[in-house]
DNA sequence: TTCACCATAGAATATCTATTCCATTTCTCT
DNA sequence: AGAGAAATGGAATAGATATTCTATGGTGAA
């Protein structure tokens, strides 16, 4: 036994105490360490080997392991990850009447993260209903026909197209993010074909070069798919194909999870549908 | 074998299958329904004997409990439970199968929206439990006084720190989005001061420059506010608050939607502390 | 009442699991 | 560079575990 100190009981505690010890444990101990942080699940369910094989160690390295942070053997530290869950489960019904009612101790910046995290999830909920599996087909399928992808997003919108800019690229789709590097989005677009398209994003209040970039796009017969959130958006008689997502705001800030959400299926599933043409 | 009928392999089905078992079951067997039901945690964490014993049946009876639903053993039954509790997002081969079962004809992309979308929530339920409300009060605190908020982040987290610029640029919040302007990083933190905040936001595997910036402000005295996704981030002991955001993925494309909320929520918090502290 | 059948208890067993041990490698300090 | 210490891998082991088997007890039909 390499420790006389007291193993802790509760999870909190033997995170902190992972963390502080973390520095300066041997090679394989360290791995072990992040390992267990990063999958406190499988700790909780698997076996020595099965978790063993998972965190590429031996299995005896997971009793030392267990045995250097004080505990008698890897079970007695397993307990520790058990009761996390245990205790997560019985808490999770409590949760929200806890935040109802103890709004007392709820700091200001807590309040609004979960008006954020609600935003989210109702934006998420109301996208799951609406979306049409065709429309999501049929954006698919033009979108991987295309020979360069020109996304087109500012403002607000801009975080998302350069998500899938760097989704893309690292899916080695060719792209285009327009008006990234300053001033010249009127140029790059210039550049589009009929054999290119347009990926438009906008929502209210519209930005107007989002508008005039995506009709410059129109009238040169390039292809337009576009996510807005009215039918009612200058984007939608453009468009071939287009999308309405309304996010829910919280204090005049609106979420983004549902856009991203799409615009991440996007980017999969055109890369998915080009892996299957070309075999 | 007493039940050819394959056994459900997610709780769900099983707590409905159980229920509608449980009236014509013999007496133990449905004292051990009942109890299954009643402790699923129990069942979930639980050896043969323990649970025999708390059940006040024969180990025995548990065996033939389990294999009189379907199943091959206690232990496949045991899965089952397991299952519940570990938050595992279902693969895109997984969906498929588990929406074969269900009849619903569903076509790649939905399947592929709907794992994000799951991905999403999970990730937000995550955060919701695991943020700390003092840290998040902490960083709020630190990042109202700051003169300028330089914002660092690069790849993946590039648009969570776009997002943010437009966002405190609205709010009247000065602030430098670190390298949004071809490869001048370097040059842009050596303007930063003490008096300044970094907010650097970088998961695994984390990208160098953005550590290196990092790594650059920290020396220079300048407080530095942090988000990445484990105790063993590099971002972690330059920070002075940091948060351990674990975003669900599917298909190794990582959700964003914790991320951003918290982004959303410190940007937000601070504008709020601001107007406030000047009154 | 008696027979046949099923459920049950509890012991027996075969499998799997955590842990220990020791030879070998890797690191550390002089 | 070399000696000593620490860490590691992998096999051996002691222990626990799920499962099977069989004798017993109970229940309902003839």
């Amino acid at each position: 036994m390499m420790n006389t100190q007291e193993a802790p009981r509760d999870f909190a505690s033997l995170k902190i105490r992972i963390m502080e010890r973390a520095a300066d444990l041997p090679r394989r101990l360290t791995q072990v360490a992040s390992y267990s942080l990063e999958h406190p699940d499988e700790i909780a369910f698997g076996t020595v080997a099965s978790i063993a094989l998972a965190a590429t160690v031996q299995p005896s390295t997971l009793v030392r392991f267990a045995q250097s942070l004080g505990y008698q053997g890897f079970s007695d530290l397993q307990d520790v990850f058990r009761s996390r869950l245990r205790d997560r489960i019985l808490n999770y019904d409590e949760r929200l009447e806890h935040l109802r009612q103890h709004d007392i101790n709820a700091t200001k910046a807590t309040v609004i993260f979960g008006g954020f995290s609600e935003a989210a999830e109702k934006s998420l909920a109301d996208l799951r209903e609406k979306l049409d599996p065709a429309k999501l087909e049929e954006a698919v399928e033009t979108l991987a026909r295309a020979d360069t992808i020109y996304l087109i997003g500012l403002r607000r919108s801009f975080p998302i197209t350069s998500y899938m800019s760097y989704a893309f690229g690292k899916l080695g789709i060719r792209n285009h993010l327009v008006g990234a590097m300053g001033g010249l989005a009127q140029e790059d677009v210039s550049f589009a074909s009929p054999k290119d398209v347009v990926l438009a994003i906008s929502f209210t209040p519209y930005a107007s070069e989002t508008i005039s970039l995506t009709q410059a796009a129109s009238a040169k017969q390039v292809p337009i798919i576009a996510i807005t959130d009215s039918p009612f958006s200058p984007l939608a008689p453009l468009a071939k194909t287009w999308f309405e997502v309304t996010e829910a705001n919280f204090e005049g800030f609106r979420s983004m999870a549902a856009t991203l959400s799409l615009a991440m299926t996007l980017t999969v599933a055109v890369a998915e549908r080009r892996s299957n043409s070309k075999t």
